[in-house]
DNA sequence: CCGATGTCAGGGGTACTGAGATTC
DNA sequence: CGAATCTCAGTACCCCTGACATCG
């Protein structure tokens, strides 16, 4: 789990925050990118299954509202995920400036396994931190994240 | 501060380690690079100034590793900070393959300006943390940076 | 020859901007 | 008409790979 052996960086680096978060981040990325590259995905299409999984089928708009994957970037996610045949795409009848995305049975096996690789990669990422510690940092980040 | 006014998010991503971090270093990253943006720099150009401020003047190969910038980034940055007379840059007489980089009188001066505009980003970021909570969330990052 | 160095070209992934076309 | 939707082109940033010439 080297996620950087080296660290000497600037002293005024080591104890900033936003830095800190950066490179932990990165080193997150990096862990779970290669791990769903071995199975033949991004983190882009994760994201669009797991909203898809848990918000049931919507527009591209939709999508992207509830993924947080840029309207734009959907396009080509999803271009890729019918690809693979973890989703489909069809116009939606009742308004047809709408495509329909849906995940597919083989897309839901496929969430399920990608489920458990990143559940794999979380724990190998936080090795360093007690259960304790865990819950505390998802508390911290989460607080931070909903903002003042 | 409005780190992000929505957080609708799947479930499975809300209290994903390793996408908390992501969000909210994507977050701090915005903050920061807004704020530095606005006094005509980037991090990397941060990176270096703080490097070679603390290491002294050093080999563009002596940046990249005191930095943490690649090495093939190192030119562009370097470039652009000599281009704003921030820091200097000579052929080493004793090695000629070597260029010497060194902070300028007004890279020092710049980088105090840095120093302050980053020390109020970071202040703006954990705006909703304790002291206490944003010792303790630079204390478990450091934990997990340094890895197993 | 080997190894370190500086330089350059380029790609990959995430995030975003802007514009156009279609449909409501 | 205005607004939403989809699509595509392009930008930016960070990180990284590969190649090459130079020099110790």
């Amino acid at each position: 789990m080297e996620i950087r052996a080296d660290v000497p960086a600037p002293a005024r680096l080591r104890t900033m925050p936003s830095w800190l978060m950066t490179q932990v981040a990165a080193a997150g990325e990096r862990l779970v990118g290669e791990r769903l590259a071995a199975v033949g995905v991004r983190r882009y299409h994760y994201r669009v299954l797991a909203a898809l999984d848990e918000f049931g089928p919507a527009s591209q708009a939709g999508v992207a509202r509830s993924s947080g994957v840029h309207t734009s970037d959907v396009v080509a996610v999803v271009n890729e995920l019918v690809e693979q045949g973890l989703v489909s795409r069809a116009t939606d009848p009742d308004d047809r400036r709408r495509n329909v995305v849906a995940v597919t049975g083989a897309g839901a096996a496929k969430l399920e396994e990608l489920d458990g690789v990143l559940a794999e990669a979380q724990d190998d990422l936080l090795d360093p931190l007690s259960d304790r510690d865990r819950a505390e940092l998802v508390r911290l980040l989460g607080r931070v994240l909903l903002g003042s």
